[in-house]
DNA sequence: AGAGTTTGAGAACGATCGTTCGTTCTTAGT
DNA sequence: ACTAAGAACGAACGATCGTTCTCAAACTCT
């Protein structure tokens, strides 16, 4: 995005392969290690070369660190985000959106959960370039919820009361939750209830007052 | 709780004393750090003791980090647990549950957020006897929550088909979500947003569909 | 008071951490 | 084809990791 700095060092094509290949291995790494918990040495073994060679391609490890943030988002960004906006503005948006972050928890897109959401809560006690980084991708997750809420009101697909900030963290919670839940005991089944949360959180709030409630089948 | 082994080792008062400091510390730092981000060695320095001092307590660094977990839960429960308990059984109970958490978030209890948030997030990708604790405090958390809706749809407070696995996962989700952006911006007015969510979920719902909505202050 | 144990300091261990360096091999531009 | 530069290796740096050991001081109990 941003140029580097004057002189941007120009890379090499293999260069370039190689750098992709370590940037995928780092995302992967990290969101089993964290972020701190991430090595060279590791990253280094994980990929058959040496600590120098991935040295070569990073200026230190807050340099790797950040531009592992990047890929991480750009990955999110592909997986989760530009599915959903393939959908209908307003609440069909939100839904894909949902839908399709807890498609990306079952596809084990991240082998250890959402990136994010483990990089979050790791760097937020850790000022710095780092934490910031994270903060701007947690901060954009926040504001394309509630945009994505203010468009399903003002299609009057929600109540009109219905406030951006308040439905964003509730939606953000659950999914966080399951990711949560998904990790800890590796059990699909809370993506489901997940599903289901933000489907009858979502579902039939523009109508009310006089329908049934809407039946949810409760296994157990 | 549960006897040590064959042979538990009996302790003078003044190492019960320092061994009680070292877990305090050890809980502090972890919150900042991770479980697996503590190291001997910062925890001696912050001590003000050699890590050999500290290491005539506990067996290994993991046998540390299991006695750091149960620290932690001990002072969970009696900051965030114990105190929803006195409020009145069902929905008042769910909340004072709620607003003991977000209390606890804002009285900075620990200094880098809910413990069990950061430590369920991180151990939950190393399977061990070190997730297994953090995961049975986390599985105990999603278990009292769902006993009090069922309790509160026992009492007629929540509608009859409110699913308590799915609210759970709600308001889990809700305190989670808080306890991130509430750590990532050091900004309380996220604790305040979480209150009223909750509240909105819970306040209104025995009575439905004919008073009117809840006027909600929102200052963007 | 004396025996026996726990506590804690301090030094040392091999391993790994992030980082630097010199060298060799490969690629890209002329 | 020649050359300048990037790519990757392998060795080494000081620092820190978890862990083990020895030893002196402090406490508990009879």
């Amino acid at each position: 995005m941003a140029e580097r700095a004057v002189h941007a060092r120009q890379r090499r094509a293999d260069g370039e392969r190689t750098r992709t290949a370590i940037l995928d291995a780092a995302v992967r790494l990290s969101t089993v290690d964290g972020l701190e918990g991430l090595s060279i040495g590791n990253l280094a073994k994980d990929l058959g070369m040496s600590k120098g060679g991935v040295y070569a391609h990073f200026d230190s490890k807050q340099d790797l660190q950040l531009a592992t943030v990047e890929a991480a988002g750009a990955i999110f960004r592909s997986e989760v985000i530009e599915p959903a906006l393939t959908a209908d503005p307003g609440v069909p948006q939100l839904l894909a959106f949902c839908d399709a972050y807890f498609d990306h928890l079952e596809r084990r897109v991240f082998p250890g959960g959402c990136f994010f959401a483990g990089a979050a809560l790791e760097m937020g006690t850790h000022r710095g370039p780092v934490q910031e980084k994270v903060a701007e991708f947690h901060s954009g997750f926040i504001q394309l919820i509630r945009e994505f809420v203010r468009t399903a009101v003002g299609l009057q697909q929600l109540p009109p009361d219905e406030d951006p900030a308040a439905l964003a963290l509730e939606l953000n919670g659950t999914l966080l939750a399951a990711d949560t839940s998904f990790v800890m005991y590796d059990d699909p089944s809370v993506l489901d209830l997940g599903r289901r949360v933000v489907r009858r959180r979502l579902g039939r709030t523009e109508a009310r007052g006089n329908e049934t409630p809407a039946k949810i089948s409760n296994p157990r």
